[in-house]
DNA sequence: TGTTTTTGGGACATTGATGTCTCACAATGA
DNA sequence: TCATTGTGAGACATCAATGTCCCAAAAACA
């Protein structure tokens, strides 16, 4: 979850990599529009073209160039940014605290939150492979094994099925929530509570 | 499920439109090779090359093209082609006989069998707009929603959330457990119990 | 106000996927 | 065996996305 803030490997390069620091205001704007606009464009279809971001930016698309030089940067960029987002909901649902079955409830509302960053992110196994293949994965995905294997510890969680089956889930609901309300399926209000019903329950009547 | 057979509205134009006929044996042999690869190629990755699908099929890129003369009539037979083999393999589990709770678990095993398809069929919505949006849907969606009522009706599945909700989390469980079976994460025999499992009860242990 | 920064649009070159065609070889079937 | 059918490899032309530049206009800033 916590990204690795140990200033252990500081970049080896001495490039100027740091353009998210403090650009001027405009820029810092311009900027973060893009990768929005990239985050919720490649979430719902991730052969988009670069025009096409830039369109849903609405900037042109020798801007988009002149903040990310080719397509992967892009990619990259937008995935360090979606990871923040993501990571700084899901931190305000702290997790680690109180039963088990409200820490999951705070995570499930914290992620249909941030739905579409997470469809980007999830949606296709490649965009993190190849993320993760060019730089060190310093960024830890979040994860809520931990979370899960406490439920399960404590007789909350289905102990039949590994942690790791129950995470996969935890995803799959959230974003098919996320999907449902996109397409006007569920009303956006109902998203986070019928997800949670779901994911905890199943289809089955309770009874 | 069952496909329109009326011949309400046969081919308005006369064009030699029925090449999976009977072809001479090799042919129909190489064109169930072309379109299962497509399938189980696209299902992963929807942006993958002819020649990914060539490869994959073991058949050069031009005999590729012989048979289906550009991309997108490749799609569409793909979707024809997957539809039939989805059908058959539903129709086979007689969702509409015998106790609802019982017919969906064979629907689910069914699903599970021809996961790749549906992966297929399922993972980008766009794959179907456009198909649809070029034909007649004579294609009919195979649905489940008939059998869910029915199961609502009788105290078997969740009555507070919409048939179309459960519809899509069947969608989603299935998905998911191909998904980590092509992955490893789930042995290959256990996924269907794993997904029954999941989908009725959810994540939380029953007691 | 004037100056600097940022932007949008257009004109390229480049690249990779696509679609078409030809030809020689292999497989099938009589 | 021979004739037919089906195939793979390669040479092209085409097209759309990409990446690079430049320049005038708009916006931000002092």
């Amino acid at each position: 979850m916590s990204a690795t803030r140990q200033p252990v490997s500081e970049e080896p390069e001495p490039d100027p990599r740091k353009p998210e620091a403090r650009e001027s205001g405009t820029r810092g704007r311009t900027r973060r529009a893009i990768l929005g606009a990239a985050a919720s464009v490649l979430a719902r279809d991730r052969a988009a073209t670069l025009a096409d971001i830039a369109e849903a930016a609405q900037v042109g698309r020798s801007t988009l160039h002149r903040y990310f030089p080719d397509r992967q940067e892009l990619l990259n960029a937008t995935v360090v940014d979606s990871f923040h987002v993501v990571e700084q909901s899901v931190a305000a649902a702290a997790i680690d605290q109180g039963p088990p079955l409200e820490a999951m409830r705070r995570l499930i509302t914290a992620m249909v939150d941030v739905g579409d960053r997470l469809a980007f992110l999830f949606g296709d196994p490649r965009v993190l492979e190849e993320f993760s293949a060019c730089f060190e994965p310093d960024l830890s995905v979040p994860t809520a094994i931990s979370l899960i294997e406490r439920g399960q510890a404590e007789g909350v969680f289905d102990p039949q099925v590994s942690a790791e089956w129950i995470q996969q889930m935890l995803y799959a609901v959230t974003y098919t929530g996320w999907e449902a309300a996109a397409k006007g399926l569920l009303p956006r209000h109902g998203v986070a509570s019928t997800v949670i019903r779901t994911f905890e329950n199943g289809v089955t009547a309770q009874g």
